[in-house]
DNA sequence: GCAGGCATATATCGGGAAGATATATATCGG
DNA sequence: CCGATATATATCTTCCCGATATATGCCTGC
């Protein structure tokens, strides 16, 4: 999935900005799969416009610089089902807090519990943000499309999950750092 | 985490050549939550010589490439330990399977039932790897490193809780868009 | 009341990551 | 005996991403 083809996605659902696409890898509906920079952005949108996929229009705005509203072509629309259809690569997770971890014997211990705690509450209040959006989408009465609500659902689960394993093997670990001896789990 | 500071930590644990360093994130104990190519390898390992943070030696091999044995010195031993104490960032999923389900309304269902099927498979045998390899370190009597222990875990929680979730969500999601009135999970 | 930080908004630059590709050979399975 | 796989290194090009530059309105705390 490269940038172009995340933009598309987004354009996909209706106009947006360059600022407005960002958002939707931070806090939007695709913060917890996919994400994407102004750095590569902006370039994916100026290819888009090269290439005829999508179409920008400029509004003024007083004081800010324009703001320009990106909007998929009908070859834009065809160039994304194409994606689509591609092979999608295996998923994967990159984590510093478990590299870290891995080297806990190589940190002194107050740290390794500082990062610990800090990623536990990131689980968490991920799983939060998420389930919330759930719950107002339910709360409002619109209707669901269900590969959206598996893929929310997903993200609860396992964000969950990874803060939930984190909080029953915190205390084995620290344990096994003073007395080095013993597993955990 | 640049693949510089990967490197270094695969060195850390004894040395290796630049073929063993990918297997370390192909199949090794750092396959789930961090990853690096050739083509980041061997430019990270050029730059550990130059700056003197590894040396290499060069094993002469019947038929096969020289193999280049890469060691740290106690600066490249520094120069990781500095590594570590170095603020992490947010843990992160790249997820291809989730963005294909986002638009599963958009996907012919033969392929989102196919999709989700192999990615359940492709997590629990990833799961079973982490599984068989904790076991074996159980069963071999050698003491137990308890951050490993934690970090390796982890990975068997995690995808397992992917497999399940996805497993108990399939038909709903199936379901779902075959009458696109109702709500999974 | 105002100063500083945050949100809105676009854009580029440079360093780095990653997949594809090239090269060479031994071994294993069908 | 042929092809696939494993061992082993290296480069090349494309794309990614964080940092930085620019400009201003709005809100909060002091």
């Amino acid at each position: 999935m490269d940038v172009k083809t995340l933009c598309l996605a987004v354009l996909f659902q209706g106009e947006a900005t360059g600022y407005e696409i960002k958002k939707a890898f931070e806090e939007g509906p695709f913060a917890h799969f996919q994400r994407a920079g102004f750095g590569s952005i902006y370039p994916a949108l100026s290819k888009l416009l090269v290439e005829g996929l999508a179409e920008a229009e400029a509004h003024e705005q007083d004081g800010r610089p324009d703001k320009k509203v990106y909007r998929l072509t009908p070859s834009g629309h065809a160039a994304f089902r194409r994606a689509l259809a591609e092979p999608p690569e295996p998923d994967h997770l990159r984590s510093d807090l478990l590299f870290l971890l891995y080297f806990a014997r190589e940190l002194p211990p107050a740290r390794v519990e500082a990062l610990i705690d800090g990623y536990i509450e990131a689980y968490r209040s991920q799983a939060e943000r998420i389930a919330g959006c759930r719950a107002e989408r339910l709360a409002s009465g619109a209707d669901i499309d269900p590969g959206r609500w598996l893929v929310s659902g997903f993200g609860v689960e396992v964000y969950r999950a990874a803060a939930d394993y984190l909080t029953r093997n915190r205390e084995a670990l620290l344990a096994g750092l003073a007395r080095p001896m013993e597993a955990a789990e």
